[in-house]
Parts: C-alpha cells; structure tokens; sequence
DNA sequence: GCCCGCTTTGACAACGTTATCAGATCAGTG
DNA sequence: CACTGATCTGATAACGTTGTCAAAGCGGGC
C-alpha cells in the first residue's frame, strides 16, 4: 500500500500542509515539527507522487530530451549525460524518440509536452534544426534548449563543438603527415554537422595549399554501409587517395572494411580516420585516429543550461580532441 | 495555453463527464454527441493530462524498464522493444538506469514506483536477478516480468533465448569446422548469461568428444579490454587455440584486436567468433561469425508479457541464429 | 396511456499534492 | 500588562481527470 502524505500527517500528528512544507524545504517549521515530520516520512518510506504534484504546482519536475537517431552510442550517451544533471537536480527526464519526416511531428510533440506537463524539451541532432518545432515552441513559451544547431542560433541556450575548427584539425593532421590526396565522406544531409565538418575539410585543405579534388569528395548517411560503399569508389578511382577522412565512425568501419577486403593494408597504404570517438574507433583495428565528441558533456550542459533558466544568448562550447591511433601514419614512398 | 477538459465541454456543448467518455471510447454515448466531442478534440488539439488520469484513476498507464548495463548496444535495443509495444498499447514507457550494487538499490526502486505510480516493470539483465528486488516487488504486488533470468524463475513471466543451446551450437560449428582447440572468453560474473553460454560451451565440446582444456577458459567481464587480455594470454601459450570463442561481440572485439597485433591472421590463422550480433559484429574485419540475439524483440515480448496481464507462469522463447560470416574458417594445416 | 427497461447525460466527490489565507502562538517592547 | 510583529500552523480550495450514482429521455409491449 502506499502512503500518502495523510499517513504521514497523522504518524508525526501535524496537518498534511505542514508535512507538505518540511517535503519542499520550506522556512517557518519548527525544528521539532520538522524533526518529527522526517522522522515519520523515513518510517513509512513516504515518496510524494509527482502525478500530484503536476497538478498541483504548474511544473511536473519533469524535462524531455527528443532524439531522431539511428546510433546507439550517441543516443546512449547523450541519455546518460542529460539524465546525470537530472537527477542532481531533483528532475526526471523524459526521454522520448520521435519521426523528424513525419507530418505528425509537431503534433506529436506537442501533444507529448500536454500530456506530461513537460516543464521543458532538449533537443538533439537532427530535431535541433527542425524549424516548424521550433516556430511552435516559441509561440508556445515553452523552454527550450538544443544541442549543435547549425541554424536559427540565437532563439534559444545550446552547446555545440566546434565542428569546423575539428575537422580542419584532422585534414591539416593528416596533411602534417604528407598526405596529398586526401578524401572525405560527407555525413547525413539532414544532420547540420555534416556540413560543417565538409566545411572544416575545405579549411583544412586550404589552409595547407591543397587543391580539392571533387572525386575525392563522397555523399554519406553517417552509416557503416554508406562509408563502405564510398571507399570501393574512393579505392577503385586510377590515382586512389593515400588517406580518408570519414566523417563519423560508422563510416570509417564501413571504409577500413572496404580497405581490408581490397587487401589495402592500415595504415601503410592507406590511412582512415573517423570523428566521433565512438566505441567502434578502439575496437576496430587497427584502431581509429578520430575526433572525440564529448557527447554526454553537451547533453549535461544543455540540461544545465535548460534547468539554470539561461537567456536565450547563452551559449556552451565544449572542447573536442583529435585521438591519434593507428590508423593513420605518413603516406607509403613511391 | 493548454487546454483542458473543460474548455472541450464547454465548445461542445456537454458536461465534461461526457468528453471523459469519449475519450476512454466508453459506450453510452450517443452518435452525434460523440462526434461534436471528437470535432471539439480536434479544434482545441485537447490531449488528457497523464498525471490527472493518474490520479483519478489508479493506474498511470506508465511502466518502467530497468537496466544497469554498460552496453549502450544492447540498452538501446532494449529500449527499442519496449517503447514499440508501449506505444501500441498506449502506455508510456519510464526508461530507469539503477545501480545493482548500491546499499540503496531496492529502495530506489520502490521510490520510483511511488513517485510514478508505475503501473508494472520490466527487469533487463542483470537487474533481471537480483533477488532481494524480486522479493520486495511480491510483497508489494507490483507486476513485473523479467529478460532472461537465470534464477527464481516461475515467480514471474518472462521472455529468453536458450543460450546454452546456441553457446553449444557455435562450438560444435567451430569443431566441426576442424576445431580441436577452441578457447571460451567468459562473460562478467554478475550476469547469468555468462554462465549459461560456458555451459554450452562445455556441451559442444563433449558432444564432439573434446576434453575441455582449464587453460583455454578464460574470465571476462563482457567488455573489449578483457577480450583483448584474455586473448593475448591465449595466444602465447605453448600451444596456442585455433578458435577463440568469445562470448559476447565487444570482447570478441578485443580478441581481434590482439590477433591483428601479434600479427595473427584471421581467420587463416585463428577463428573468432562472438555473441549478441551487435552493429560491431558486422563493423569488424573480418566481419565476425556471431550468435544473433533478439535483444529487441525480447524487450518487446516482454512488454507485452506484462501488460497482457499474463500468468506467472507464462513463458516466451525467442529464437536465436547462429550467424556465420568471415571471421572463422578450418584451422591451418600443419 | 402507462409502465418498464435501456440508453444517455450530468452533478458531485474522489485522487494526492500545493497555494492562499487566516488564525494561533510567542517573544520583545513601550 | 496589553500591543506588535514575526513565527508557526492548519482549513479549505484549487489542479484536471475518472468513478459513482441518480435523473432524464426514449421506445416498445400491454
């Protein structure tokens, strides 16, 4: 049977208003009262219902992070880190897939923030850049915060890396090690990081006075398929590149097994590097030079930053890393 | 504005007894008035507060799923499953992380239930077998079913794969292949799966007449890093395996990456094989030879187990494969 | 025309909390 | 010894639904 907060009015002989104001810490008890009231609450294991608690106040402590997105890890850890702050902060959190390509997709989530009196909604890539939700949730009121948005920056607190500084990291690291042809897999279109990273490769290229070659340049989906089938491409050109640049894990599992099925030796003749840092880049082998997402950092500081109550102006950036492993290493002399 | 119940009487001209009714499809409504309540729905885009209906009624229509498991793979899946099956029946799902080895456990647990008002649970391993929860949730009433349990079974519907048999199966694939030294990578201790699948292990081998070799069974604990140790004390042994089965993908994972290190071909050299089917089984190369499991589809059988109403007894097997793919061939003659 | 039973409808009290406001208690002050 | 203001406490009304029960409407059989 569980206890309601009469229970615990009656066991310490108070008014259940009384039990209420020890439950949320407010000033004017006594000390004894107060004292009495835990005391009842520890012996009956009291936990108050937060369904009651919805109705009652305006806020149900409750906050919904929407996600559209096929990858396990990213999901996993994006979940970890936004349920992490959380919990520190008294909330739970929602955690609710949905269908960016639907015609429901508003509707849905709007009647998803009625139903559960969501206090506030975390979005992530690709929901981030969803403009129709984000037009409905402004005209709604409803607070909101994003991760990596690539678009309409400024309407609300988010936290990103810096995707373009990152991925001309990796192509000026690969360029460092002599690299002349360096090829790059493009990320899902209707992810804004795809983009970005493309961009950074440009700058990379660029800034080390190499010329793109649009052959090298392959269209992806951010899936291990997608990147397999661009490296046959890549590999079966007649002046292949010495080094690919894929721009996620997936694909470079996609590429290194291409290369591997070639009888392409990593990284002698052909170096591979990923972004990301997924588990997938320590378990392949040899293991992948990548680009480390903190993933679970941008969704802890989104929920912060979503619960902190920040103006819309507020803006995280966290830092990334470039991880060398072994899959890269100076192209093989002719 | 949100709108309520009684903003949808009053637009339809009825008492807000009457939308309840239309909304919970009861009978006793007649054809005309059940219309201009569902056009009134429509208009106010009117969705039922959950947490209302929670209270008004006992049941919340929310059931959680536990887990504390480091596999965002198999968490992911997991999830999948149940939140499919939820979402048929109108439940919502609560995805809850818990930490089987805090003093605070069971206590934890039951906050949720209270504070929810979960209407029933669903235990993944290795919350699956925690025998004090199972308990505590008898005494209490609270439904529950359970993924893959390895003890206390009949208490409670649940759902499972036989992995004895498909652990037996892989063995006997990799000694009728040619096999006479076939190492096992143990899972962690804390999950009965690792029991079960050395155990088949141990029946494959009897069923072909292999003595099981001590120094060929090596403790894991279902991640990479003890597949990748447990592989390089294998394989520098005086007579060394010419299969490794590991008994799950992330270790088998590590498994390949010691073999690569040392400069051991696979599968010319040394057969791996795996467990679970996870996207690294297909990421890898070569692609790992593996057992499939329904990690989906278990999740959602046993949502469905629990909001069936099903009897304790009631049990469902799902059907594993055995998945064969590049990373095992005949042993190298000598 | 009347009664019976079935369908349809609504008033009102839950559900378990918090918010509002008023009353009671208690020092300290003139 | 009142008087004041601060501190503490509790009755009662929300919050948005559903359950209970009674009443009204309606068609059919005598």
């Amino acid at each position: 049977m569980r206890p309601t907060i009469r229970d615990v009015a009656a066991m310490a002989g108070v008014s259940i208003k009384t039990v209420s104001r020890v439950l949320n810490n407010e000033a004017h008890v006594s000390k004894g009262t107060r004292r009495r009231v835990q005391e009842a609450v520890e012996a009956l294991r009291f936990r108050p219902s937060m369904a009651a608690r919805a109705l009652a106040r305006g806020r149900s402590h409750q906050v919904a992070l929407l996600y559209d997105n096929p990858s396990p890890y990213y999901v996993y850890h994006a979940q970890t880190g936004a349920r992490e702050r959380c919990r520190e902060l008294g909330f739970r959190l929602i955690f609710q897939e949905c269908d960016i390509r639907s015609s429901e997709f508003v509707a849905e989530v709007r009647a998803l923030i009625d139903e559960t009196h969501a206090d506030g909604l975390i979005l992530s890539p690709p929901v981030t850049d969803q403009a129709a939700l984000l037009t409905e949730l402004k005209r709604r009121n409803t607070p909101f915060v994003r991760i990596a948005p690539g678009n309409n920056k400024g309407i609300c607190p988010y936290t990103y890396i810096d995707d373009v500084a990152a991925a001309t990291e990796m192509t000026r690291y690969l360029a460092g090690l002599g690299h002349r042809r360096i090829a790059f897999v493009v990320g899902h279109a209707a992810h804004s990081s795809a983009r970005d990273r493309l961009r950074g490769y440009r700058k990379g290229l660029e800034a080390e006075g190499l010329a793109e070659d649009p052959a090298l340049v392959r269209q992806g989906r951010y899936d291990y398929e997608s990147g397999r089938t661009a490296a046959q491409e890549l590999l079966e050109l007649g002046r292949p590149p010495t080094a690919i640049f894929a721009s996620n894990d997936d694909m470079a599992a996609g590429v290194v097994s291409a290369a591997h099925e070639l009888g392409i030796r990593i990284p002698e003749e052909l170096s591979v590097a990923g972004y990301d840092d997924t588990d997938m880049a320590r378990a392949l082998w040899p293991p992948l030079t990548t680009i480390h997402q903190p993933t679970r950092a941008l969704a802890y500081a989104a929920t912060d930053l979503l619960l902190g109550g920040a103006p819309p102006a507020t803006v995280r950036l966290l830092e990334h890393r470039l991880v060398i492993r072994g899959s890269t290493a100076p192209p093989a002399k002719r």
